[in-house]
DNA sequence: CTGAAAGCGCTTACAG
DNA sequence: CTGAAAGCGCTTACAG
C-alpha cells in the first residue's frame, strides 16, 4: 500500500527506513547469514512497507549478472516448441533465472538478435532447427555460456538431444518384421539434424534387413510438402508398402491424402511418424510414432545452462534423452501396443 | 575476432579506439543525428574492431528502460500459446524490444514471480487464462504499464480480446437451423472468459430461437474431461442431438469416445468446437470450430504495450478481434464450405 | 555483524 | 557537433 510515493522505492529508502546502510539491505534481502536476525527482519518490515522491488537492471550491472537465461529457438508455432518452452522456463525458474527468448527465422538473418540476446542474459541455449548457423553460436559460445538441443552438435559446446536413429531403426525393423520390403524414407535428412539421425536409423534396418537403400523423398518437415509427397506417390500408383515420415507433421499428411484417394492404411501402405503429436492419437488408424521428452530436453538443457554460467566446465559428453515408440494402428501392427520402451538409452551412445 | 581481449570490450574501449568520449560513442550508436558523419564512421568502425556489444544492464539502468516486454502466460503447452507467443515475439521484436516470458501455474502462487518480471521489463502482457489474479495485475498495473488479452478485462487496463459470443450464437443458429433442438454446452463458462462468452453466444442462439435454457456440462476445458463427458452421455443415452463445446480440445475428446461407442456423428449428435486446432482437420467428420487470430492478438498485445511504454494514454476501449467459423462435417452442415467469415466485428462491440 | 565507498557500464542534461 | 561529469540503483570487497 505504498500509496504515498509514486515513485517506486529504492534501496536507499529502504535503508534509510530501516535504519540501516544499503549494503545491509542488500545483503538482508539476498539472505546472507552475517546478518543479525533483528536487523534482517527490520530490513524485510521496511521493504514490505515500502513495497519494495530491487531494479533488476541495476543488479544486474552491479552483480555482474542479469539471473536470466537465453532461449534461441525457430519461429515456428506448435506444440513441440511449446513443451520445449515450457520445459525449459519452469527449470530456470526454479533456478530463480528469468528467460529470455528470441525466435530466430530460418530465413532472416538473426546474428544482430542473438547478439542483442547475449547482451541481456548469463548463458544461451540454441534449441532444435533455430536459425542460428553454427557460426553464429560459436561466435556466441566465446562470450557466453552456450548450449544446444536438438540440432547438430559443436565442438566444445554441450549438446542436448533426443534419441533418434535407434528407435528409428526399430520403427523400421518393426516394418520389415511385418512384412513390408518396399520402404521410402519422407524427409530431408539434414546433417546432425533429428531427422537427419532418422533417416540413419531407416537405413540401419534396411541395411541389416539386405533391403534396398530406400527411396527418400527429399521434402520440408511441413504439411504440405506431406500433401505433395503423395501425390506424386499416387501417380506413380504407390510403389511403396511402407513410409517412415520425419515427423508426424508430414505423416499425417500424406496418410490423410493418401486415404482420400482411396490408398488403405495400413493394408495397403503402413506410415509412421514421429513425435507423437496430438492428432497422432485422434485419426483413424492411429499413427504410430515417437514420443520424445521435449519437455525435459528443455529443462535439461536450462539446468546445465546454469550449472555452466555458475562456473561449471563445458564440454561434456553430449547426452541424449530417450525416445518412445508408441504403436498405432497405422504401422499395420498386429498387437498394437500403446507406449513400448525401445531402449534404455539414455547418455552418450549414439546422436549423430 | 577481437581475440586479444578475453574481457569484453566496453565503451571506454571503443571511445578510447575512436579517439572520442563515450558520450560521443553511446549518441553515434543510437543514430543520434548530432553526430557529425565522419565521427559516426570512426565510432562504428571502432565498435565493429573491437567487437563491442553494449551491456544490457548498464544501458537499462542509465536509459531507465529495459527495452523488454513481460509475457505472462498459463503453465500450457499447445498451439495456442504457442502462436501466441510468437505473434508477441515478432511484434516486439520489430519494434526493438527483447520478450522475457514467465508462465504462471494455475495453482502455485505466481504473485513473486511476477513481480521479479516487473522489475526487468518495461511492460506487462498478460494473457489467456493466466494464472494472474485481477489483484495481482491490478498491483503491477500501478508499477508498469499493462495489458490484458484473451481474459477477463480489468477497469482501466487495456484489453484485447477475440470475438467469442457472437460466433458462439451463429454457430449454435447453425445447429438449430439444421435442426437440431437438445443441444448442451459442454465446457466452464468462468465470468469473463473466452469460454464464458461463447456459453453466452450459446445462450443468445437458444433463446432468440425459443428453446430451453440448454444443458451444461461444467468441466475443464481439457482431454480427460472431455472423455468424461462423453461417458456420461454414454450412461444416460445420449440425450443431445448437439454439443457445442468450449473448445476442441473438448469437442474432439467428446467425439471419439462417442464415435468409439457407436454414437454416430453428427448423424445422432452434432458436435462444435473452438480453436481450429491441427487435429479438427485431421478427424472424421472434420471438426466444425472457430478460428482465432492468435498470433494477431499476441501481436497486437505487445504494439500496445509498447505504445503504452512510450507515454501512451491507457485505458482504450477494448479491442476484440475477429473469430472465423470453420465448417467442417461434425455440425451436420449440409453444405460443409470452409472458412466462412461470420461477421465483420472488430472492435468494440462486445465481449464480454 | 555492519558501514563507507567504490564501481558496474552505460545515458543524458548541461556547457561549450 | 562534442566532452566532462553526474547519476541510474544496486553489490561487494575492504575495514572495522
Amino acid at each position: 500500500m505504498a500509496e504515498d510515493s509514486h515513485k517506486a522505492a529504492t534501496i536507499y529508502a529502504v535503508a534509510a527506513r530501516a535504519g540501516v546502510s544499503t549494503a545491509t539491505v542488500s545483503r538482508a534481502l539476498a539472505g546472507s547469514p552475517k546478518v543479525a536476525a533483528r536487523t534482517r527482519d527490520a530490513v524485510l518490515e521496511a521493504a514490505r512497507e515500502l513495497d519494495y522491488l530491487p531494479a533488476a537492471a541495476a543488479r544486474a550491472l552491479a552483480g555482474n549478472r542479469a539471473n536470466a537465461l537465453g532461449l534461441v529457438m525457430p519461429h515456428i508455432a506448435g506444440a513441440y516448441y511449446a513443451e520445449l518452452l515450457v520445459g525449459f522456463e519452469i527449470a530456470a525458474s526454479r533456478l530463480g533465472l528469468s528467460v529470455v527468448i528470441t525466435l530466430a527465422n530460418p530465413r532472416s538473418d538473426s546474428r544482430s538478435a542473438v547478439r542483442d540476446l547475449a547482451a541481456a542474459v548469463d548463458g544461451i541455449a540454441f534449441m532444435a532447427r533455430s536459425a542460428a548457423k553454427d557460426s553464429l553460436i560459436t561466435e556466441i559460445s566465446g562470450r557466453r555460456p552456450v548450449v544446444t538441443g536438438a540440432r547438430a552438435a559443436l565442438e566444445g559446446t554441450d549438446a542436448f538431444f533426443v534419441e533418434n536413429r535407434e528407435p528409428a531403426r526399430l520403427l523400421t525393423q518393426h516394418l520389415i518384421d511385418n512384412g513390408r520390403t518396399r520402404l521410402a524414407f519422407v524427409g530431408h535428412p539434414e546433417r546432425g539434424s533429428d531427422i537427419g539421425s532418422r533417416c540413419k536409423g531407416f537405413h540401419d534396418a534396411l541395411a541389416a534387413a539386405d533391403l534396398e537403400p530406400g527411396a527418400r523423398f527429399d521434402v520440408s518437415p511441413l504439411e504440405q510438402d506431406g500433401f505433395d509427397v503423395a501425390d506424386r506417390l499416387l501417380e506413380t500408383g504407390v510403389p511403396f508398402d511402407a513410409l517412415v515420415c520425419g515427423n508426424d507433421e508430414l505423416a499425417l499428411a500424406v496418410m490423410q491424402r493418401l486415404q482420400d484417394n482411396g490408398v488403405s492404411v495400413p493394408d495397403d501402405v503402413a506410415i509412421v511418424g514421429w513425435d507423437d503429436t496430438v492428432t497422432a492419437r485422434y485419426v483413424r488408424p492411429g499413427l504410430t510414432t515417437v514420443a520424445q521428452p521435449v519437455r525435459r530436453l528443455g529443462a535439461m538443457a536450462a539446468e546445465r545452462l546454469a550449472q555452466l554460467i555458475d562456473g561449471g566446465e563445458p564440454g561434456t559428453a553430449p547426452i541424449t534423452l530417450p525416445s518412445t515408440l508408441v504403436h498405432r494402428g497405422s504401422c499395420g501392427c498386429s498387437t498394437p501396443s500403446e507406449r513400448s520402451t525401445p531402449s534404455e538409452c539414455t547418455t552418450p551412445k549414439e546422436f549423430s
